[in-house]
DNA sequence: GCAGTTTGTTTAGTTGCGGCACAAACTCAG
DNA sequence: CTGAGTTTGTGCCGCAACTAAACAAACTGC
């Protein structure tokens, strides 16, 4: 009877099932009061106000009685709903090309605590790995708060099942490193509790901003960002990752945006990819790129500061051009009800927000899907709040079940 | 209290909450007994009995209980579940550019009545669906069964939520004709019961390979398929169709899949629509194009019958590598664990199977996600099952609910 | 000060479903 | 042919999550 295989479905989930949809409302922001809850949830009061009361005993959540605290128009003023200071954390880990960060996020994306992290990191992942952790599990210490899990993005693709970094361009990692098994053994090693989950920074940082920054209520969330090198695109569907069936989704960077364009490492040629990374920018200003983990800042400041330099401003419009040319190639596959930008592509919607927004709507088949709110992220450290996300995620599933 | 808004959830669905993921799993043909129903489920044994007595109670399915009629390996035989063939049936119409469609298809996808249909179509879309309509309401009231509901396949996108056709390339309709709400009054009229859904024939197609064909148990199934001009796409996602956010997703034609390629109508050069579809294909045979509403059969014949002839082989080999290309970009997006392919485009992989899956799998970004199988379509009459499927969702979201 | 409105809590009643025991229908060994 | 083993189907009990309804609480406005 235990050799046996067991099928595929097995939810033996008993208890309260609104409670990891009230967590959520809580978590996002979109559930101030055990009013709204009720409603939205649509279940009665009573059932409401038992949910808030489990989650506010498992240590969660807050209920704030103090009167006045949530003056309404009319009626009987409601107790303010807020997750609790002092509750748990997740653990969240960022490496990327010029350095790691470690830091530790509380419910709401609420950044409790941040280590200063280190700006160079070396081509043997588990030591990076294992320091990143190191601080992480310094932190942990420190605050003394409980830990539900934690989480770590990577500047590459991850791929599922196995969560191994398939494209570690830009930073010097083998192909194919097991960054999720390497993680998760530090993590158990350094005696942080809770599972450990590894994703792709531009996704984790997408999930981020669909929770709790520009992308909130977003049904069709697509993000595109540069880092120094390259693109990376996400997709957050009905407030879920979409990673695709083996976490190589979204992989936008080689859409033909220029076919006159440059050669391309994927047998293209004029890819999104090599023609409005931070390196196509400062080549077509005539400028001399740095070393390039600085490509993205030293980019960044080119636009913001010598915007009226015209060779610069003809390179950013070039850049928006294109840029343009393959969000619009994404809407008409994707079709998104709005479009966030990061890095370069974020500073190239603040020089020229309508030019983008024009190519956009002109080059996509459909006026009104081409009309798509095209907006900068908002988040600080989107990635490692992302990251935290993954963590989060078993207990606003079953959140009984994830603390028991 | 009634002119009051309400918010966004309402889910006062009381009863059996296992009744709707039951029915679908009979539906598809993945329950064929009360003991697989048990732990498809995660259910005790007693509850997937009352389950499926529910069910045999609305008059949806059947309980076999004649002996031996599912010889398993060892210990009680299981009884067999069926769809009950004198069931309920959805009405299902097909409007496309050589005419249009009429059937009654039950549960798991069973044409039960086709109406021979029509070969030529009007430009006044009320006229032609008013028309099907009819030859639905005939097959109806011949069969005596009872329906649940009515669906129909367009060939053009359908904005949501208006539930307009937006791009009648194919057909002589006005831009922006409001087939759902024509089709919805004409079904009304005709006194069929139920509701009316109107969709895009690839979408529906992809549905139904997903519940009936081909696609069966893919997690991220993605569909391309040619009518006589033009391609178009569909994405199931975890048995859910992906339209997007206003219907108006996987817009695949305008890849650009030939840089130097020739001129499209959507502004760009070499896209997807105008170098891979049978329009193309003719011509680049050296052959002279038919009507317009014959292209798909011409090429198809072409190419099954004429393979031999140099000119229509390097045409096709041409043609493959195209389509190749364009596949790879939308597995660099999409990466789906399974491809369907439809019209010129089913018949160009049927001609040489081998290349175009070396070309996806040169020509996207990871050999992995690249060598995602690539099938041809299996189910007959795709559009027609996938439009009833729009009218059975209701039910297999809801069967009590739905019934009532 | 009282009516009206909205929120929170208590109580009772309903019901879906897990757990369990038992019956039923087959295979296989001897 | 018989009995042990295995898997399926069903009846019964009890838990607990939920709804419904009544009531209490806290505000606004006249």
């Amino acid at each position: 009877m235990n050799g046996k295989v067991t099928t595929t479905r097995t939810k033996l989930e008993r208890g309260r099932s609104a409670l990891g949809p009230a967590l959520e409302l809580v978590h996002t922001g979109r559930a101030p009061t055990r009013a709204v809850l009720t409603s939205e949830l649509g279940v009665t009061r009573a059932t409401a106000g038992a949910v808030a009361a489990e989650l506010e005993a498992l240590g969660l959540i807050r209920v704030d009685s103090s009167p006045g605290s949530a003056a309404g128009s009319q009626g009987r003023p409601s107790h303010r709903l807020a997750v609790r200071e002092s509750g748990p954390v997740a653990v969240a880990a960022q490496v990327h090309a010029d350095g790691f960060r470690a830091a530790l996020v509380g419910l709401g994306g609420r950044l409790v605590a941040t280590a200063p992290g280190c700006t160079t990191i070396t081509a043997d992942p588990a030591q990076v790995i294992g320091e990143v952790v190191d601080d992480c599990a310094r932190l942990l210490r420190d605050s003394g708060l409980r830990c539900v899990g934690a989480g770590l993005a990577v500047p590459s693709a991850v791929a599922e099942p196995e969560g191994t970094a398939l494209n570690p361009l830009h930073i010097a990692w083998p192909a194919g490193a097991q960054v999720r098994e390497i993680f998760a053994t530090c993590v158990r090693e350094a005696g942080i509790e809770g599972p450990a989950f590894t994703g792709n920074d531009v996704n984790l940082a997408a999930l981020a901003e669909h929770r709790h920054g520009a992308g909130r209520e977003a049904q069709h969330l697509l993000c595109v960002a540069t880092g120094h090198r390259g693109v990376g695109g996400a997709l957050v569907l009905d407030g879920r990752l979409h990673t695709g069936s083996s976490g190589l989704a979204l992989e936008v960077g080689h859409l033909t945006v220029n076919p006159e364009g440059r050669p391309c490492h994927c047998g293209g040629r004029g890819c999104l990819d090599v023609e409005t990374d931070p390196l196509a920018f400062l080549t077509a200003a005539g400028r001399t790129p740095g070393p390039e983990e600085s490509l993205l800042k030293q980019s960044g400041d080119l636009l913001r500061n010598e915007y009226e330099d015209p060779a610069v401003r003809t390179a950013a419009e070039e850049l928006i051009d294109r840029l343009g040319l393959g969000l619009a190639g994404l809407v008409n596959i994707l079709n998104p009800d709005r479009i966030i930008l990061g890095g370069l592509h974020r500073a190239l919607l603040d020089a020229d927000p309508e030019r983008l927004r024009a190519v956009v709507a002109d080059r996509s088949l459909w006026g009104r899907s081409g009309s798509v709110p095209i907006l900068p992220c908002t988040l600080d450290h989107n990635s490692l709040v992302g990251a935290a996300e993954l963590a989060w995620q078993p207990v606003l599933d079953d959140p009984l079940g994830a603390l028991a």
